[in-house]
DNA sequence: CTTGACCCTGTAGTGACTACAGGGTCCATG
DNA sequence: CATGGACCCTGTAGTCACTACAGGGTCAAG
């Protein structure tokens, strides 16, 4: 287990399922760490790098955004700290979906009483103008 | 009916509920027509401005995109046109917001159910952090 | 030694605003 | 008539999380 499982970038793209771009951009903004470079500056990714990329596109896929996962990782650091406050984070994104979803079914459900009274016919009869505008001149 | 209901961009901004800036921005993007100008170079907006904003301000409630508000003033405009591609252009947006609930509610479970196997432990042993991480190096 | 896939940096674009900085205008007081 | 403060102007940069170039350099196969 010696150097032989080091990575470049687009290895690590595809092992990630990440755009090589993305791993860049994680790079810019301290995410992942700046790895080594080779002799022609190629970065040259390590196991940890793998692992904590993994980590980041895992709780993207969750949805939460960068700064609660740079506060993940930081807490994830400190081994023998309590979790609680990784819990709070979890539980506050919830909360967050939570009211995105709310709020879209809220949405949804006005769109569709809009999209239902249309009786195709002509624009200056759409029901659907008429309920956008507030009072069409 | 004369010029005495001509508004400056803050009185046309308290009148629909939107900030100077986003008027400006409209704009400055196309949606909204360049109103007159006083002799002091202040935008001055007619009625028909405030409808129009209104119309935008409530499909941007609804979730359209501005282009796809851009699309629907179009429309608007043709009277005479059959209102099939407003409906085409209501239901799209309705799919999509049917696909963004039901996106957040499978997260929302995942995220629920990762929440739930919290035990308020160390971090060395949080199942959100073991979860978000593949395989723990 | 050339080809083509890969890599590098740096910058600009996305959507829909928001937030200044650094000025000008307007109007009601004193 | 001067002053103060609320309003307005333009232009630019910032937000979030990337994405997409442009214009180069590196590397391995043939």
């Amino acid at each position: 287990m010696a150097a032989e499982n080091s990575l470049n970038i687009g290895a690590l793209a595809k092992a990630t399922g990440t755009k090589v771009e993305t791993i860049r951009w994680y790079e810019r903004v301290g995410l992942l760490p700046a790895p080594a470079r080779s002799a022609g500056n190629y970065r040259t990714y390590a196991e940890a790098h793998l692992g904590r990329l993994s980590f980041i596109r895992r709780a993207r896929d969750l949805g939460f955004s960068l700064d609660q996962i740079r506060a993940l990782l930081d807490l994830a650091e400190d081994r023998d700290r309590s979790c609680d406050a990784v819990d709070l984070i979890a539980r506050e994104h919830l909360d967050e979906v939570d009211r995105k979803i709310a709020d879209l079914q809220a949405l949804r459900q006005e769109l569709d009483a809009l999209i239902s009274q249309c009786r195709h016919g002509s624009v200056s009869e759409c029901r659907i103008i008429e309920a956008l505008a507030p009072s069409a001149g």
